[in-house]
DNA sequence: ACTTTTTTTTAGTCTTGGCTAAAGTTGACC
DNA sequence: GGTCAACTTTAGCCAAGACTAAAAAAAAGT
């Protein structure tokens, strides 16, 4: 991986876990980051310092790090290459949804601001990406997620839509077999039949 | 640039300049390939005794290197990924023929042997990139090319027909601001009135 | 054929990012 | 409040690939 690649691992998984919530960017530890890079915490350490010298994070030892406002236009702009080639991938390609991330996580890095830009006009500006997470547009901002809850927080219903997955890539294999895609319609009865595993990663809107 | 990306460099640079003629492959020098790359001779020395070790080459000391069958096979199935994604770029994101090299040298690295049979797919198998070269099928041979050859090399002709371009990016662009692309028909006229650095770049055909 | 120039390789150093092991903090539990 | 466990950072080392400077080989000139 060159330099650059793996500044942006390391502000995309701090951009990842530190927008869990639904509010700013929280404080990431460094053991949380490692495991979700698969690599050892000195290393985290190593290069949260350097992301610091650049201005793209702030570090409280001990505590955590977490992205400044220039980081997260960073991690933004590559959450939104992700999320456009993604969704070529699936669109144009003919992909499945479970076999686009790691092809994705490869093509994000290419660095070239027109690229993005033209893949998004021949995408007809998608709002949203395969799984239903949403395609920040160049400025940042995102489409209103409102109403979008995941399946096991909902109360009394009769019919819900999904509107997104957060799963594995195995996940998504299997909840395709079962005929559940963006758009599928769900009832009481699913809460039962569905794996139960799944209900939280199953992000719906009542209809 | 990641380790494997640096072997795809200097294989390619190793095929690049060992086909200039219409022979097999040829010895390279350490001082061609280092210009070449935009790197210094010894860092040349190290990566082909590399891939060598990865028996994708032979080093011939103070001699050269050439490619082994296996090399060449890698080296053309990079080749294929690079011209398949620059017609992409022209066909269908809308880009010129000579904005598109460097990013398709970024995305000639991607890994997924089925995003490369798609895309081949997807642009419906062509020939030829947006220069006129040719593009090697997923078994390594080419379209056939011949009676394809340099203005420069022409004698007498009546008319003749732009096959393809070998040029860099500025030159290109002069060509196509000339008007000038694939398919272009060409006059005695010609001759005199074109840049004469450009004779030997202009490929083609009498028709 | 011998010397000189050019090219190539070897030797040794630097940078970047990874690791393990050890030291330092924090926080939780008595 | 003291002790202990967990987590984080520092220290020191390794690998890969780049570089410069020096040595070795090949090519060229006389």
């Amino acid at each position: 991986m060159s330099k650059t690649t793996h500044r942006e691992d390391h502000l995309k998984a701090l951009y990842a876990l530190g927008h869990s919530g639904a509010g700013e960017s929280e404080w990431v530890s460094t053991n949380q980051m490692a495991s979700h890079l698969g690599v050892k915490p000195p290393s985290v350490t190593a290069m949260v310092h350097v992301l610091t010298e650049l201005g793209w994070a702030e570090h409280r030892p001990y505590h955590g790090a977490r992205l400044t406002p220039a980081g997260e236009k960073l991690a933004l702009a590559l959450v939104r290459k992700h999320r456009l080639w993604e969704t070529f991938l699936v669109e144009r390609l003919g992909f499945e949804w479970d076999e686009v991330h790691d092809i994705a996580e490869q093509l994000e890095h290419v660095d070239s601001v027109a690229l993005v830009e033209r893949l998004d006009q021949y995408l007809g500006h998608p709002d949203v990406d395969p799984h239903g997470d949403p395609i920040p547009k160049a400025d940042g901002t995102f489409r209103n997620m409102e109403g979008v809850m995941p399946l096991s927080e909902l109360g009394e219903f009769e019919c819900a839509v999904v509107m997104g997955v957060k799963a594995n890539d195995q996940t998504l294999a299997a909840m395709r077999d079962r005929g559940l895609g963006l758009g599928s319609k769900l009832t009481k009865n699913d809460l039962v039949t569905l794996p139960q595993a799944w209900l939280p990663q199953l992000m719906v809107k009542t209809s």
